[in-house]
DNA sequence: GTGGTCTAGACCACG
DNA sequence: GTGGTCTAGACCACT
């Protein structure tokens, strides 16, 4: 299940990229699965469907779905879906902004580990190529 | 020292914004030091003026630092201008933001805790009002 | 309704940041209401994009509004975004000037009280988080 | 006693021009009374004395001070130093921005009035033409 | 020389 | 059409 957060600083499409890479991640959405389709994801979220046909373009590019035509779109089988240069800078960047936030805000850096383990205990990590 | 890499995602003006509050967090600016001047930041960094104005003025709004017209910029002196409702809200978002890229990611749990306390070790935190 | 006083000493776009926090905090524009676009209030206005632009980003830092890509701004939900000292220090601030004002114009502190109730009267304040 | 404060708002004349307006006010300084030369400010002040000229300029132009050649700087006599016209808006917009600051911070009226009173107690004022 | 404001016009991202 | 960013250049206020 995906929400739309109208508040999000992120915009819609990214969110949706974000919420099924997260559904991905967990397991909740498993390789072989059917998404929702373009046209009734965006009527669910009440959104405009070239918003959604543009998270899945996004994410087929990325690799992990795929369209078949006149089928629908699926989650792709696990593979290395992007190269570790991508990765790396991917993590460097959501790293280097929470250690921005941490400094700016003045938290204490135990208790960003403390809540980092709390929020990474409920991932089920699979296990990439 | 600001780099600005045109390469990054984050806009220009932003660079700056992180520059200049890591290196406050980090204690290599301390309260009351003068911060390099608008045009002369700008000529540094081959950008427009107006660039560099935007961030001063972004981190004034914040209180992190304050302008006196015809003298310059300095660094304001440490108190806590935030509720602690909105830091915390701050923190959970760039804190879920970094489990988002985590997740999608397929990186382990435990490289991310090393990564981050190598990133936090060398701050400072500043005493707050 | 927002109006541009080319005689106030307060610069333009301050001026139509303090029209939208009067029009929130009278209730006029209750959370979640869009506001007028940056082109549009501009050309209404007679004044540049870039000012109105201005002017909706320090709203947008503080929290009063947010911004929607493609869509418009629109009224935060009301919360508590600064702390308890430095709405204190605020107000401070605002109160000082105008017993400075008052004391150096020769004014009755009665007459001071009447118009301060006469203008308060119309404020509806928000409940905060 | 005049007092500089680097982190106020203000520029540095018009704390000057408010810190003299306020001793006159609150008969600190009676007319006659003779203020600091000002050379003798700018040293006792750490600043340059341009900027006191400046701020003496501003008095003088106000009918506040006079200077008498070769002898110093006075309290003039009591009169009606600003037009009502002049007064009518100085004290609007002093109101004003307290009013505002009201809004957006979420204090409540009566709050305000109670501390207003205190702030206005002690000062006598004089008696103007 | 310092910062602050405003204008004008360009390009991009989003829906 | 929406907002966001950046450039270029002008003018003002302050020291």
């Amino acid at each position: 299940m995906i929400q739309i957060v109208t508040g999000d600083a992120r915009p819609v499409f990214q969110q949706i990229v974000d919420g099924v890479r997260m559904s991905v991640a967990t397991g909740e959405l498993l390789p072989g699965a059917k998404l929702a389709s373009t046209r009734g994801l965006a009527m669910q979220l009440m959104i405009n469907p070239n918003t959604v046909a543009k998270a899945y373009a996004a994410l087929t590019a990325e690799g992990l779905i795929e369209s078949r035509k006149g089928v629908g779109v699926f989650v792709s089988e696990p593979r290395q879906r992007l190269s570790d240069e991508e990765r790396e800078r991917c993590l460097d960047a959501a790293l280097q902004q929470l250690v921005t936030a941490i400094a700016s805000l003045g938290f204490a850096p135990e208790e960003i580990h403390q809540r980092l383990a709390r929020e990474l205990a409920p991932l089920t990590l699979r296990k990439v190529s």
